[in-house]
DNA sequence: GTATTTACATACATTCATGATTGTATAAAC
DNA sequence: GTTTATACAATCATGAATGTATGTAAATAC
């Protein structure tokens, strides 16, 4: 046995990582045996249980890489002076974001159709605080928006964030459901263009 | 043995289905095991093994009993002469549905996340033909709303069909995910209304 | 009334997957 | 330069779940 250092055993703490998500995605959470993942990742189990106490801490450790990048890093500038543009803007880069970074997008397809909310993941069903953020930000730049008239008087800023939050939701994972016709990935954009367009004055 | 009549081997069937219902729903598809369902059933692995030929054939048996009655059970009446209406009516159908039947609301939150959607289920991913089926009656209901003058010109029928398509999506999950302060279950109702205003004329 | 199926229960064999333990060669600490 | 902690590999014991095979008593067919 060659001793590793200590970036050597990052390394192969990483390689184990990316190993998961590949397998995970590939069988599931829970078909998913310690076994497969470090063959995957060239090394035994061995690694794997000195690296991540078991197989949940290793999902945790996955998740915590790529999450945090989606709804948590779309930034509303409250200085825009179009901040309707910049819902619209800020929803078109999550799709972006899906396409542009894979470990994002396999780890939300992951968490969305991979997994099965049990035990220690039952409370993640509900949104995370996250989530809670996003909301809470779109709902303030609606503020924003009918403030700079920019929004039809039909519905609060509040309510217009929920159907925006809830449009998104339910687009994010049509478009990760990579239906064989590709009609959500190909028309996401036009989907959030129209999405806006109906609360625009 | 007592061996059972034909109308007591439904019973048990059916028996089984109801328990496989609840177990999946506690503990998880995957980490379901044919020995619970059938104790929780008041039977053997046997019975169950007798029915069916293994987990899958249960699961799908289970989900054929309350699957149809959601998305495929709404009905838009063509002569209806306020066809915007008339979908909210459907919407606000589907939410109601979820709370009056409770074994297509478990039935729901099982197939959204209490499953791994791989191997014989990763084609599930994908919206089912009843759902594009839903999907094609909503673009016809916004096709008459705008006929008949009820619509904003702001978006084809097709994309706001498609804009309530993935709102009725994210809003079900969210309904289900049964979030501690319950905001998507008390709120439904509302959202589906400000859902609708956003595109009346 | 006998024969045959049915509707299960029981028992068995086999296959993973897990967690713990132990071994070990080297990097790092002193 | 010795000691110790590290970064794994290898082995082992256990348990859980599955599918199958067999048993069986009563319902049903004839």
């Amino acid at each position: 046995m060659v001793r590793k250092t200590k970036e050597e055993a990052e390394v192969t703490r990483r390689h184990i990582i990316e190993a998961a998500r590949r397998i995970f995605l590939e069988c599931g959470v829970g078909r998913t045996s310690l076994e497969k993942i470090a063959a995957a990742a060239g090394v035994t189990r061995g690694a794997v249980y000195w690296h991540f106490k078991n197989k949940m801490e290793l999902f945790f450790a996955m998740r915590e890489e790529a999450t945090l990048p989606l709804l948590d890093r779309v930034v509303f500038d409250e200085g825009d002076d179009d901040p309707l543009g910049g819902i619209e803007r800020a929803l078109l880069a999550i799709i972006h974001t899906l396409i542009d970074e894979p470990q994002t997008r396999e780890t939300f397809e992951i968490l969305i159709f991979k997994c099965e909310y049990v035990d220690e993941l039952s409370p993640m069903m509900a949104c995370t605080p996250g989530q809670f953020d996003f909301l809470q930000q779109l709902t303030d730049a609606y503020a924003r928006a009918a403030n700079k008239g920019q929004l039809r008087a039909v519905a609060t800023p509040e309510a217009m964030a929920y159907d925006t939050f809830l449009f998104v939701g339910g687009l994010v994972r049509q478009w990760l459901s990579g239906a064989p016709d590709q009609r959500f990935r190909s028309g996401a954009s036009a989907f959030i263009r129209s999405h806006i367009a109906l609360r625009r004055a």
